[in-house]
RNA sequence: GACCCUAUCGUCUAGAGGCCUAGGACAAUACCCUUUCACGGUAUGAACCGGGGUUCGAAUCCCCGUGGGGUCGCCA
């Protein structure tokens, strides 16, 4: 049997950092086990999903580049097979009509709760053998119940969490369809993993609770029923549950942040899942040692310090002609051209082994391109009139040296010697006058990526 | 409140009864490297939630407690 997973979404928003993983984990799944990875967005909640949101999950698994074989399928053009199954279970009575109004159970729920019960429907539109059901109101559009099991357990054994078993008497009469025939989530998804083959459904761990229901559904079914696993939460990097107001931001933000999808991959796998001591891998090696074994159970909180330095990592051993096309573009948002300045991946390759992601790159290279304008606290600090002198030296130096770096560095240690100063008493304001900071790589290599020209006509600014 | 899940350094985790005086990584600290700042290298500190069992032996198995999380919708 070929495996089948899926990563289902709904709609109602972008795709974050758990929906991420847990995209991953099912991908990385079926691709271990040569299998098939399919996408489901799960659109039955019309008032809440947006065109705009699919697009904007679909970005977010490009950019992450799990690519998915069959999909994406869309409940809401699924809505006929739906209606067909409900009829199915209502005429073969493992279903049923309910014409319990949304007030009344909110008065149920109530009473219930305050009776520190279980707030759960009283089948008391369930029929039975020999029950008397109450008359039907007229006017009233009846919703559609699943006949749940009334006793029993239902047990599975979870891929993450090992063998869980409920109470049938846990559970009440859910409804499979509203009032206005639309059928609802744990339904759908039932019938759509039925339909689509799934032998392994990889989810949240909110979706635990579901669980018990879907199997009950699939079993009035007659399906197989598929093996589940059920990722825990990913927290927030302060120890709290994700939300919209931390953490849970977009994938799409992180390439917004600077950050590699490689190394948001590497970290996302490695939450929550472990290969002994492995921290750094590829998708291949992943995808290789990937199992469900080795996930944890228990929530992992996010640890952005971790993120950065795996971004560091992937950053350092980038090429750099990616890496430079990566800086061109966030430093044309900038407005800035680097196409005249100096060799763009020359610039590169001195800065990407010291920052942790893109704009932070695009930061460093930055005075590169433009006209830099130290204060004048800065130059009146470090341009003092012995350091001034040594610099005029230098300048004549380089105006005619071979613009190599050897050379360069060669013509520096003479103008150290003459003026007797000390290497980082000249370097630094040097930095100053041609970067605006006073610090930068090796001095002699950013001499020689900024160019005799670009150099000299920098310095002639301060002396 | 009920039901379900869960618990190893600050954080992510290794650990499937003896290999554990508990390993790795991030972060922290110190030192080294150095042409400044980084990078890099080396080293150090840092944990088995508590209590009972089971066993010759428990971080690992069981029970209770406590903490954390999830779910209880005509949302997904």
């Amino acid at each position: 049997m070929t495996i089948r997973t899926r990563f289902a979404p709904s709609p109602t928003g972008y795709l974050h950092i758990g929906g991420a993983r847990t995209a991953l984990f099912a991908w990385a799944y079926a691709r271990r086990h040569g299998g098939k990875f399919i996408l489901r967005i799960e659109d039955t909640d019309v008032a809440r999903s947006t065109p705009e949101a699919v697009q904007a999950i679909l970005d977010g698994m490009n950019w992450l580049g799990l690519a998915h074989d069959e999909g994406p399928f869309y409940q809401m053009q699924r809505m006929p097979r739906y209606k067909e199954v409900i009829a199915q279970m209502l005429a073969a009575g493992t279903a049923y009509h309910c014409y319990t109004s949304s007030e009344e159970l909110d008065h149920l729920r109530e009473a219930q709760m305050a009776n520190k019960e279980k707030p759960r429907y009283d089948g008391r539109w369930r029929p039975e053998p020999g029950k008397a059901l109450p008359a039907v109101p007229a006017g009233v559009a009846p919703v559609v119940r699943f006949r749940n099991p009334l006793d029993g357990v239902v047990a599975w054994d979870d891929g993450v969490k090992g063998c869980i078993e409920i109470a049938n008497a846990e559970l009440d009469d859910f409804i499979i369809a509203r009032a206005d025939g639309a059928p609802t989530y744990n339904f759908c998804v039932v019938v759509d993993d039925w339909d689509m083959g799934i032998t392994n459904v990889i989810r949240g761990d909110d979706h635990v609770n579901n669980t018990p229901r879907q199997i009950n559904v699939l079993q009035a079914l007659g399906a197989q029923v598929p093996q589940y696993a059920h990722l825990s939460m990913i927290l927030g990097d302060d120890g709290t549950k994700l939300s919209k107001r931390h953490g849970a931001v977009s994938v799409m933000q992180y390439d917004e942040d600077g950050y590699l999808p490689e190394a948001v991959l590497n970290y996302l796998a490695r939450l929550g899942w472990s290969h002994g001591d492995e921290e750094v891998f590829t998708m291949e090696q992943f995808v290789q040692w990937f199992d469900l074994d080795h996930i944890t159970s228990s929530a992992a909180q996010f640890n952005t310090e971790k993120l950065n330095w795996l971004n560091a990592h992937y950053l350092k051993s980038a090429a750099d002609t990616r890496l430079a096309g990566e800086a061109a573009q966030r430093l044309a948002r900038r407005g800035i051209d680097p196409e005249a300045g100096a060799p763009l991946e020359k610039v590169v390759a001195l800065y990407k082994d010291r920052v942790t992601n893109l704009n932070e790159l695009a930061d460093a290279l930055e005075p590169f391109y433009v006209v830099v304008q130290p204060s004048a606290e800065m130059i009146a600090a470090h341009l003092t009139e012995p350091v001034r002198a040594a610099l005029k030296v230098l300048r004549d130096r380089l105006s005619s040296c071979i613009w190599e770096k050897a050379a360069i560095s060669a013509a520096f240690k003479e103008t150290l010697t003459a003026c007797a100063l000390k290497m980082p008493q000249v370097a630094i304001p040097l930095r100053v006058v041609l970067l605006g900071q006073p610090q930068s790589p090796a001095i002699d290599a950013v001499l020689e990526v900024l160019g005799r020209d670009e150099v000299l006509a920098r310095l002639d600014r301060y002396l």
